[in-house]
RNA sequence: GCGCCCAUGGCUCAACUGGAUAGAGCGCUUCGCUUCGGACGAAGAGGUUGGGGGUUCAAGUCCCUCUGGGCGCACCA
C-alpha cells in the first residue's frame, strides 16, 4: 500500500516511530495528510510550517514516491497534504477484484470467536440476533486481515429456564406441532407460562426447582423429555442460522461444562479460590474488581465456574492466540472477574482473553424481557421485514436477501459498544442509510455493465471531474477501512464507508452519462470498480448483493 | 453506597482515537427523468457537542467537577 510507503519515508526522515498519516475529512485537503510537523516542531524548536517545508524538501527527493505523488502542499497551521497522480489512481481502479480489501497483517494468527449464544427452550430475542449478526460480520472482517478464525457458539441448554418450560409442558400437555419453528414457539410459550407460575410462587416454585435438579441429575423421569425438547430447539436454531448465513465450526453447551468446571475450581481451593459462607468464591476485590461465587453452598457450579472451565477447554480444543467472547455489555464486569481468575491459574492466558460487551438493544417501550414475553423475537422480526420487502415485487430469493440485509445493516451501522434505541420501523427502512440502499446501488452498477461493454483497453484519462475523482479517491481507502474495522472490532466502519461510497457513486451517476461519449470506458471502469467494492464490503458484513432487485 | 459506561440538530447515529469549516439518515420546505434502475439526486431550514473549570499550537475527543441516564455489585444466567 502506498500509505505504508509514505509512512516509512516519514519515519526515516523525521526519526519518529509513530507517524499519523490519515485520510483528510475534506477532499480539498488531499489524499493523505500528516500532522508530523505540528507534533514535532516544538521539540525541534522550530516553527511548524518552517519544519514542514524541510520535510517536504526531503520527501520530494524520494523518486519512488514522486512517481505517484503529483503534489505535496503545506496547509493550515502546518499539515502536510499529499496529492496522488490521476494516472496512479486509475491504475488502482484497474486492480480492483474480489480480493480487494484483504490484507495480510494478521496472517499466522488464530482467534476463536464466540457469538450468538441463544438458549434452548426459548426463541432468540433481538439481542441474540444482534450477537449473531455482529459476530458473523466481525469474524469475516478479521479473516480479511489474515486471522484464521474458529467460529463457536455456546448455548444454555440447562438451568432454571429449561425447567420452567418443561414443567409447563408436563402440566399443559399441549399438542406437539410438526415444524421446528412451531415447536420452538411452543417451548417459548411454555417457558413463559412456567416463569409466571414460578413468580406467583407456592407449589409451582418448589416443583420447578425440583425438576431443575432432576434434569441436572439426568433423572429418568425427565431426561428423555429434556433431550427431545432440546433437540427441537437445536433443529430450529440450525434453520435460523442457515437463514442468517452463519456457519459455526463448533458448538459448546452449558450442560457439558458444569461438572468439570466445579472440579477445576475445587482443585484451586483454597488457593486462587476461597471458601466463604459455605460457597467457593474468587476475591475479585483484591484486584479492584468484585467478589463472585463460583460454586454455591449447595455444591452446584455457577455460570462463573462454567465459563472458567469453558475457556480452558477452548484453548485445549484449538490452541490459538486469542479467544474472543461477545455478550451484551451488562456482563462487562462479570467477565473481568472470570478472566482474572483464569489468569491467576493460567498465567499463559494473559492477553489472550478478550470480552466485547456490545450495547444493549432497547425498544421504544423499554428494555425487552423474554420473561414477561413482551418482546419481538428475532425470528418474528425477520419475518415481518421480509414480508414487507416482498410487497415491492421482488421474488422470494431477493426478498430474503434484501430483508435480511436491511436488518443486518441496521445493527451494523452503529458503534457496537453503544446502547441503541431500536426502532423496528427504521430497521426495515430501505431508504437512506440502509442495507437496501447499498444493495440497490450495487444492482444499478451491474445493470449498467450488462448494457455495455467494458473492454479493458488502455484508458486515456485526464482532467477527471469532481464527481469522478470523489469516487476514485474513496475507492482507494477501502483496504485501510477494513484493517481499521478489524483492529477496532467495529464493522460500522465498513458499513458507513459503503454507504458513503454508494452516495458518491449515485451523485456521479445522476450527473453524468456513462454509456456513450468519450469517457465511456473510464466511466465503465469506475462503475465496475465501485460495484466490486460494494460487493466485497457487503460480503464482509454478511450481506448478500443481488444483481437485480 | 461503591465500580464501569454514556450524554452531539425534533428523532436515530457519524466524526479516521487530539487536527483544518462538527457530518449523515429519517422527518420538514422546495426542486430534478427527450440518460443507462426515482429503493436516486440537488438545494434549504435546524448545533454554544448536557453545565462549569482546566491541559495545548489545536478539545466533541484528554483531566477535574456538577447534573441527568444505563449497567453491574454473593450463592440466577
Amino acid at each position: 500500500m502506498i500509505r505504508n510507503k509514505i509512512i516509512e519515508e516519514l519515519k526515516r526522515i523525521t526519526g519518529a516511530n509513530d507517524i499519523q498519516l490519515s485520510f483528510p475529512e475534506r477532499e480539498e485537503h488531499g489524499d493523505f495528510t500528516t500532522n508530523v510537523a505540528l507534533v514535532a516542531a516544538k521539540d525541534k524548536g522550530k516553527n511548524p510550517r518552517e519544519y514542514a517545508h524541510e520535510l517536504v524538501k526531503s520527501i520530494s527527493q524520494v523518486d519512488s514516491l514522486m512517481q505517484i505523488i503529483s503534489e505535496i502542499k503545506i496547509e493550515g497551521p502546518g499539515f502536510i497534504n499529499f496529492y496522488l497522480k490521476e494516472k496512479y489512481l486509475v491504475k488502482i481502479l484497474e486492480s480492483i477484484d474480489e480480493s480487494y480489501g484483504k490484507t495480510t497483517s494478521n496472517v499466522g494468527q488464530k482467534v476463536m470467536f464466540e457469538y450468538g449464544q441463544p438458549n434452548t427452550h426459548k426463541l432468540p430475542h433481538i439481542g441474540h440476533l444482534f450477537s449473531y449478526v455482529y459476530g458473523e460480520a466481525m469474524t469475516r472482517i478479521l479473516e480479511a486481515t489474515g486471522w484464521k478464525v474458529m467460529r463457536v457458539n455456546y448455548q444454555g441448554d440447562i438451568g432454571p429456564h429449561v425447567a420452567k418450560a418443561l414443567w409447563a409442558l408436563q402440566k399443559r400437555k399441549p399438542v406437539i406441532p410438526n415444524s421446528a419453528y412451531e415447536k420452538a414457539k411452543l417451548l417459548q410459550r411454555m417457558y413463559q407460562e412456567g416463569s409466571k407460575a414460578y413468580d406467583d410462587g407456592e407449589s409451582a416454585k418448589a416443583e420447578i426447582d425440583d425438576l431443575n435438579k432432576k434434569i441436572y441429575a439426568h433423572n429418568e423421569e425427565v431426561f428423555a423429555l429434556w433431550q427431545e425438547t432440546r433437540g427441537w430447539s437445536l433443529d430450529y436454531y440450525q434453520e435460523f442460522e442457515k437463514r442468517l448465513g452463519i456457519n459455526y465450526d463448533k458448538y459448546y453447551f452449558e450442560s457439558q461444562v458444569g461438572e468439570e468446571g466445579k472440579k477445576k475450581v475445587k482443585k484451586h481451593t483454597p488457593g486462587i479460590f476461597k471458601e466463604s459462607e459455605g460457597a467457593i468464591i474468587f476475591e475479585g476485590s483484591k484486584y479492584g474488581l468484585h467478589d463472585r461465587v463460583f460454586v454455591t453452598k449447595f455444591d452446584t457450579p455457577t455460570y462463573e465456574a462454567k465459563d472458567y472451565y469453558l475457556e480452558q477447554k477452548k484453548f485445549e480444543d484449538w490452541p490459538c492466540d486469542l479467544v474472543i467472547i461477545t455478550t451484551a455489555n451488562e456482563q462487562n464486569e462479570y467477565f473481568k472477574v472470570v478472566f482474572k481468575a483464569l489468569e491467576k491459574t493460567h498465567p499463559g492466558y494473559v492477553g489472550k482473553l478478550k470480552h466485547i460487551g456490545f450495547g444493549m438493544i432497547n425498544l421504544k417501550s423499554g428494555k425487552m424481557s423474554s420473561r414477561t414475553g413482551n418482546i419481538i423475537s428475532g425470528a418474528e422480526l425477520v419475518d415481518v421485514v421480509i414480508t414487507d420487502v416482498a410487497k415491492l415485487g421482488n421474488n422470494n430469493e431477493t426478498s430474503e436477501m434484501v430483508g435480511i440485509g436491511a436488518i443486518k445493516y441496521s445493527f451494523l451501522k452503529n458503534n457496537p459498544l453503544q446502547n441503541t434505541a431500536f426502532d423496528i420501523q427504521e430497521s426495515i427502512s430501505i431508504e437512506g442509510n440502509s442495507g437496501p440502499y447499498i444493495q440497490y446501488t450495487f444492482a444499478r452498477t451491474q445493470s449498467v455493465l450488462a448494457k455495455s461493454n467494458l473492454q479493458g483497453e488502455t484508458l486515456k484519462v485526464n482532467n477527471l471531474e469532481v464527481e469522478e475523482l470523489s469516487v476514485v479517491k474513496y475507492l482507494i481507502r477501502f483496504p485501510e477501512v477494513v484493517a481499521n474495522a478489524a483492529q477496532n472490532y467495529s464493522p460500522n466502519l465498513v458499513a458507513n464507508y459503503l454507504f458513503e461510497l454508494a452516495q458518491k457513486y449515485n451523485t456521479f451517476y445522476n450527473k453524468h452519462k456513462i454509456i456513450g461519449g468519450e469517457k465511456e470506458q473510464f466511466r465503465l471502469l469506475l462503475t465496475a470498480a465501485t460495484g466490486q467494492v460494494l460487493k466485497n464490503g457487503l460480503e464482509l458484513l454478511g450481506i448478500e448483493a443481488p444483481k437485480k432487485m
